[in-house]
RNA sequence: GCCGAUGUAGCUCAGUUGGCCAGAGCAGCUGAUUUGUAAUCAGCUGGUCGGGGGUUCGAAUCCCUCCAUCGGCUCCA
């Protein structure tokens, strides 16, 4: 007999070789039909794997992570037996989970796999999950392994076998469908209720641009077909949030043709969005302390090999510009450090005036590669809501601290509740791969660890994943929709001080190199517009977005009057529009609906008389009525609570 | 950059066994209407069918090539 202990510290007692369905079995039929995997010992397990020993056990159903991994991982292997027998000669490469679903890379050969197929591979897929067939574990030799996939001519999986340690090696049947897999699998297929895929794309094998494009099919299932459905919906509303979409329709931005990929158009009410979170940033950096500075766009190589970036990017980035003067070259401005580094150098520091934090909303030109570019996310033209503080090692903390603060101020401000930081120090086996001392690294990510707790930031650390030149500290958000984005990001830096040779004198009367931290709480204007649009639909703060109201007169007998609110208005700094179509107030309703404009003001004779307007709220309708007066309270109220 | 798909009016889309001057709705313009909480009516304008080349008596439709966009991969100082 074995002893297994439950999560809720009760022991019991089952025979040696009882899987977990056995025990959900004796807990209750009900639970054992749910139960996709379990976590023995905090490793997870097939729910039908014999337990040899005593153990903790924990039984995983779809509301767990790890069950629904185990259930996208079988799906995975499902869609793989469907292909297998609708084209006999593909070859599987690997067919992992990811966040929402799985995928499967594959080489079809010289055949063709389009989108217009996948119904077909769907329906195959539900034709073989019909007869439920189960996920067999089975445990293999390595020259077992290699046989059974030489016979089967699939070089992937040989390539995947050799690089396995024998001994570990399982395989997994379902049906006739045979697969290398270190599992764990659901019990059989019988959950597998609802099967969409999704979409078909190119992967290089093992991520490597030098080897083969294999065709990837991503797709996703659920245990109840209203789950899918729901997900598709999610979808969709994801699909209307597209920032592209919206930039089109609230005109925000465009792309041109003929001014370049990649180079984003701000429209006027895009501009004026974005020049007010500009200003909003600047009133809040004036108060930490920070200096604008103006940089140009050009530079002359010397500083982007002084900065060690020219050698670095060089060749994959705009070329050079060349001057009438033989060999004189100047580079579009990549970023904004070196310009900021020739300004701390531009005359002698003392320790008394560190830090020193200068800012800029600086341009930036990178030649992405054609395929990257994506809306405002991806571009070649960017301005970064850049600055770089430089200090003492002593003020890292401080200085971190303060940065964090103004990140914070930003996510309050712009309504996103949910997000996490993400902490990234070096990977101490490999001290070597990075510059800067020891002493200067330990400091450093110290300071970044502690400034964070202090913040109360929740914070996940990953190893290994420091730039070459310092830690760092990145923000991710959550949007409505539950997406993450990474947004702004801290970073300490100790190669350009070195390499511009920055100093400052001490109060031991030596020099002495300061520490230089880049921040960009934004990214960039372009990516945090997008982000701020996926997040919001286009529906902005009052405070920010850039028709604030509109003036919708019932006919043309009281455009006169619209037109003197709106002045009235518009000199309370509340900008406002008048509607002077001769349509239908429906109409007029209607279009201002679509154009998300928060407040919609109707005025007709009951209003002109008694000098009030009624009120409209976009996405929640009427207000009813409200003297003037009572209306611009109403809206400054609003704004002050949002900037609070 | 790589794999695949797509590209018809400002927007959304119809139009392929190659064949009348390439269509619709919305938007725009003109006129009528003077409107009370999500689409008033009528008329009109608008297209090198992504660009270039080819096949053909004839190309939006077939072929080649380039460009752009989309889904991914790779990349992101």
């Amino acid at each position: 007999m074995i002893h297994i202990t439950l999560p809720d510290n009760s022991v019991r007692e089952y025979p040696k070789g009882s899987t977990a369905l056995d025990i959900a079995k004796s807990i209750s039929e009900g639970l054992a039909r749910n139960v996709l995997a379990a976590k023995i010992d905090n490793e997870v397990w097939d729910a039908t794997r014999p337990i040899h020993q005593d153990a903790r056990l924990q039984l995983l159903t779809w509301n767990d992570r790890e069950g629904k991994e185990a259930m996208w991982h079988s799906s995975a292997h499902l869609m793989a037996a469907a292909i297998e027998q609708l084209y006999p000669n593909v070859k599987f490469g690997i067919g992992p989970v990811i966040d929402n679903g799985f995928y499967y890379d594959m080489d079809f050969g010289g055949l063709q796999i389009t989108a217009e197929d996948l119904p077909k591979i769907e329906a195959k897929m539900k034709e073989l999950a019909n007869a439920k067939p189960g996920f067999v574990r089975k445990e293999k030799t390595k020259a077992e392994a290699l046989d059974f996939f030489t016979q089967k001519n699939d070089e992937y999986k040989i390539e995947l076998i050799s690089d396995l340690e024998d001994g570990t090696i399982t395989f997994y049947e379902t049906g006739s469908f045979v697969d290398l897999c270190r599992g764990p699998h659901i019990p059989d297929t019988s959950p597998i209720k609802a099967i969409k895929l999704l979409n078909i794309a190119g992967a290089y094998w093992r991520g490597d641009e030098k080897r083969k494009m294999l065709t990837r099919i991503y797709g996703i299932t659920f245990p109840k077909q209203k789950e899918l459905d729901e997900y598709l919906v999610l979808l969709e509303e994801a699909k209307k949030r597209d920032h592209r979409r919206l930039g089109k329709d609230l005109e925000l931005f465009t792309f041109s043709q003929r001014v370049g990929q990649g180079l984003p158009l701000w429209l006027p009410k895009g501009a004026q969005l974005r020049e007010r979170l500009e200003q909003f940033l600047k009133n809040v950096q004036r108060q930490a302390g920070y200096l604008p500075v103006i940089t140009p766009h050009i530079a002359n190589v010397e500083l982007y090999k002084t900065s060690g970036h020219f050698q670095k990017y060089g060749k994959d980035a705009f070329q050079p510009i060349n001057t009438p003067i033989e060999g004189e070259q100047f580079l579009l401005k990549p970023m904004n450090c070196p310009h900021h580094c020739e300004i701390f150098a531009s005359k002698p520091r003392s320790y008394k005036d560190l830090p020193v934090r200068l800012a800029e909303f600086g341009t930036v030109y990178r030649y992405e590669q054609s395929g990257e570019l994506h809306g405002l996310t991806r571009v070649r033209s960017f301005t970064q809501d850049d600055a770089h503080l430089f200090c003492r090692p002593d003020q890292l903390k401080d200085e971190f601290k303060s940065v964090i603060d103004i990140v914070l101020r930003i996510f309050r401000m712009l309504n996103f509740p949910e997000y996490i930081a993400q902490v990234s120090l070096r990977d101490s086996n490999n001290k070597e791969k990075y510059i800067g001392s020891d002493e200067n690294w330990e400091k450093a990510e110290s300071a970044i660890i502690e400034a964070a707790a202090e913040k109360g930031l929740s914070t996940i650390v990953e190893y290994g994943e420091a730039a070459f030149y310092g830690p760092k500290l990145d923000f991710m958000v959550k949007d409505a929709l539950g997406r993450k984005w990474q947004l702004g990001t801290i970073q300490v830096d100790y190669n350009l001080p070195e390499r511009f040779e920055l100093e400052y004198t001490g109060s031991d009367n030596q020099k002495h190199r300061p520490v230089m931290i880049h921040r960009a709480p934004f990214g960039s204007m372009e990516r945090f517009v997008a982000v701020l649009l996926e997040h919001s639909g286009g529906n902005f703060p009052l405070w920010l977005t850039p028709d604030q109201v509109i003036i919708l007169p019932i006919s043309e007998k009281y455009i006169d009057y619209a037109k003197k609110v709106a002045d009235i208005l518009n000199n309370s700094e509340i900008r406002t529009l008048v509607d002077e179509r001769s349509e239908k107030t429906g109409k007029k309703i209607r279009d201002a609906e679509m154009l998300k404009i928060p407040y919609m003001l109707i005025v007709g004779e009951k209003e002109e008389e008694t000098g009030s307007v009624s009120v409209r709220r976009h996405g929640e309708g009427d207000l009813g009525s409200m003297n003037l007066d009572a209306f611009i309270n109403h809206i400054q109220e609003e704004i002050t609570k949002q900037l609070q």
